[in-house]
DNA sequence: AAAAATAAGTTGATCATGTCAACTAAATGG
DNA sequence: CCATTTAGTTGACATGATCAACTTATTTTT
């Protein structure tokens, strides 16, 4: 291997660690306690999924989380209780199940998002701000092609 | 709140959501199966923090995870299950559990974070190459003022 | 030096959250 | 009209973390 590959592979896994490291921080554990009815990380991402799909199916809340559609029953069903989305029976076909944010839902959902944001500007805050627009591209480019 | 305001707020608001969806790939599920022995995501930390911290107390194990010395615990018993570590009592301080990487654990390591790497180089794929130096060393900032 | 406080680690009980497989009910299509 | 597919649910189970109570070892106080 070449000098300048090490070099690279390095590089990379460095910033790989790194990434790892961000992920866990924003992650599972990272707004507990801190958002008003302590919405976890999954919770959030289905929250931000309802209420960007119209008449979400239930399975389709799964999706973004990598969930069987057992595990997507489970988590509408938690946030249901909690008041942030309504289930209800489409008219077309009364198989699927239209899940809904609640006015509390979109209430919660934008909490949750201002606090996530807060943990961001903070990381924002240590970088040199002219490199902010490059890292925007990147991360949304990135975050992008996970999609597929 | 001015237009200009809004601008960044809106910019900030989708980074930082693109963060955590990253984050949700790369995380609790992102390497499900992929590694050999099947290391989730808060082995990979911890582990990872075993082979970086001479001589680990248990408890320190669990730091960088956020997790209570019962979890710290409970974490280290596993990876020592998989062979993936030793603990060895300090002779300095007998409460002290001294946790070491074994030769597995430093192979295991390794390959989970080529795996890891793998991911990212995908990701990385898909931005334009110059930027990469630019996000490395933004990411990396932002890793290390997580740790503080 | 003995007693009290502190600290590291463990463990049983419990909780939260996800999977799997079997199920119900509704739609679709030969 | 019956067979198949599809959406969703549920019971049994696995995993993984917390909490509080505990043991053992060290340090501090008196």
């Amino acid at each position: 291997m070449s000098e300048e590959r090490k070099l690279t592979e390095a590089i990379v896994s460095e910033l790989s660690r790194s990434l790892i490291e961000i992920a866990w921080h924003f992650g599972p554990k990272g707004l507990r306690g801190e958002c008003c009815d302590d919405l976890t990380m999954p919770e959030f991402i289905a929250l931000e999924k309802v209420s960007m799909t119209p008449d979400c199916p239930v399975q389709v809340v799964g999706h973004p989380l990598g969930f069987t559609k057992s595990g997507a029953t489970r988590i509408v069903n938690r946030l249901a209780r909690k008041g942030l989305i309504d289930k209800v029976k489409s008219p077309q076909d009364a198989r699927i199940c239209c899940v809904v944010i609640t006015e509390k839902g979109e209430r919660i959902l934008r909490s949750a998002n201002s606090r996530y944001m807060q943990k961001f500007k903070e990381l924002l805050a240590k970088v040199p701000p002219e490199t902010v627009p490059e890292v925007m591209k990147t991360v949304t480019v990135m975050a992008r092609s996970l999609k597929r």
